[in-house]
RNA sequence: GGCGCGGUAGCCAAGUGGUAAGGCCGGGCUCUGCAAAAGCCCCAUGCGUCGGUUCAAUUCCGACCCGCGCCUCCA
């Protein structure tokens, strides 16, 4: 059974195959644009992204996955400004820190980053391409504009109204949409390549037209036809790129190649709420993963979290969600443990199933794989998990070995993992004093002098769990 | 106005033309000197509102009410 996933341009679920005479599954991402820390919002698509190139993988795929870095625009150059950096050493700064918070989730690393500004020639070529078309032309001021009404298509995507499309010299707040765009022919047209202006100071690029630098869109179809070529099987992003974003990309990549569908199948997710609003810098609810681990949560947490609703439907982040997400794994620790035990098996055969002869079977998991691959249902799949968690009655070694199978394979579709090494929490030596004497006291049937020694942990902030051969001190 | 998405228990969140997965919280029980942990059990006659279709709708259709997104550089 493929998976099976909804695309954006046909409005339907179809299933994610490998084309005739290919080997690769060739996946474009849109990536970050490095001008400050990535939010948890932008780490909903990436480590949705993850969990569909984990799931195809899983099901066999061999998938290329490429992800860009958007390392030259608006915002980077004005950021880099204010830093007083080099536009390099500003966005290399904020590279370095996306990248250390997608480690820190488990996202797998792409097969191809590429960086905007790496590929301005082949930016560059794909403009001419298209001026030597008759798809774009160049502006008074040396900046070069896509001919929208060149490409009988536009706007297929978004199914936009083609007759209206010049009515949209406004946007929802009554604003021009002319920004500094004055020479465009039409107000649909956008810009590929952007004249060298004042204000971008040190960052401009060559081109037959000029110095400049170039627009936001042609980038990704450069980067994505450099990497993967004039089609290729799956472009993914947040559901705010839908339009204008990848819209202008099909209409340039098209254009430019000549060849008709760019992406076979397009990926988006919807975005991320906050306590039922809209997260933003404004509203003061924009989390990063940084805020989150200081207030004691973890990244394998917010992963958990990400996952928990479907990936087309907005999902609300609260607080009281990431404090959910701890007890349920710490459930699903304790039950694998438990059928480790039955199967025979060690943690570390759990980080490596494959190693076994059952690596094909997925025991009771079955059908959380099957919700999985239908339209990457990580929810559901969640809540099929837990339904076997909580299912009564004997298992066999056998069934264990099977079971134990099948929930490491899912969970790592799900890019979840169990038994994350805890830090070991130093407990002060008064404290570990007080600990000992309980115990000892305890041993001794010392019920009234355990008691109140109790209570001097409590009263020092400190709880004492007992087990059955000995005990063990945690912060209250 | 155009194109979309959503409204399911205290919170989060799946799903289905035949009367609602799961997680968290909460309650009960068992087991423990105490406490905790753990295990077991319980927890929506109802799925935004009003109509319609149907033997049967939360699920299909229509209208309406809310919330959210995009409509030129926001994942």
């Amino acid at each position: 059974m493929p998976v099976i996933l909804h695309d954006t341009l046909s409005r339907e679920k179809r299933p994610l195959l490998l084309k005739p005479g290919r080997e690769v599954f060739g996946m474009y991402c849109c990536g970050p644009t490095v001008y400050g820390p990535a939010h948890i919002g932008n780490f909903r698509t990436f480590t949705l992204q993850d969990v569909l190139r984990r799931t195809l993988e899983v099901a066999g795929l061999k998938v290329k996955h490429v992800r860009n870095i958007t390392d030259v625009d608006d915002k980077t150059i004005r950021g880099a400004q204010a830093a007083g950096q080099t536009l390099g050493a500003f966005t290399q700064g904020w590279t370095d820190k996306f990248h250390a918070d997608c480690r820190a989730l488990g996202l797998l690393v792409p097969h191809v980053e590429p960086s905007a500004i790496e590929h301005i020639p082949q930016q560059v070529a794909m403009i001419q391409a298209l001026v030597d078309r008759g798809h774009a032309y160049v502006a008074k001021d040396g900046s070069v504009y896509f001919k929208v009404c060149s490409c009988a298509d536009y706007g297929k995507l978004t199914h936009l109204d083609r007759s209206k499309l010049e009515t949209q010299a406004k946007n929802s707040a009554g604003e021009a949409n002319d920004a500094d765009e004055y020479e465009r022919e039409s107000a649909s047209d956008f810009a590929l390549w952007k004249s060298r202006k004042p204000e971008d100071g040190a960052n401009f690029w060559p081109s037959p037209w000029g110095e400049g630098r170039p627009g936001w869109h042609i980038e990704c179809s450069a980067m994505s036809l450099a990497h993967l070529g004039a089609t290729f099987d799956l472009h993914g992003g947040g559901i705010d790129l839908c339009f204008p974003h990848h819209e202008n990309e099909i209409a340039q990549s098209e254009c430019a190649t000549g060849v008709k569908g760019y992406a076979a199948h397009w990926f988006h997710n919807a975005h991320l709420m906050v306590d039922g609003e809209k997260m933003s810098k404004s509203e003061g609810n924009l989390y990063t993963l940084l805020q989150l681990e200081a207030k004691g949560f973890t990244a394998n947490e917010l992963r958990y979290v990400l996952i928990g609703g479907h990936y087309r439907g907005p999902l609300n982040f609260t607080l009281a969600g990431m404090e959910a997400a701890r007890p349920a794994i710490a459930k699903l620790e304790r039950w694998a443990d438990r059928l480790l035990a039955l199967a025979g098996f060690s943690r570390a055969d759990f980080a490596a199933p494959s190693s076994h002869e059952v690596q094909t079977t997925w025991g009771r998991f079955a059908p959380a794989w099957d919700i999985l691959q239908e339209d990457l249902n990580t929810p559901g799949c969640l809540g099929q998990i837990f339904t076997v968690v909580g299912e009564n009655g004997e298992v066999s070694p056998h069934q264990a070995r099977e079971d134990v199978c099948g929930l490491a394979k899912i969970l790592h579709a799900l890019g979840i993992v169990l038994f994350v090494p805890k830090p070991e929490l130093g407990v002060p030596a008064a404290i570990a004093d007080l600990g000992a004497r309980r115990w000892a006291a305890k041993q001794a049937k010392d019920f009234a002098a355990a008691d109140r020694l109790r209570q001097e942990l409590t009263a020092a902030g400190w709880t004492m769990l007992d087990r059955k051969d000995g005990f063990d001190l945690r912060p209250l």
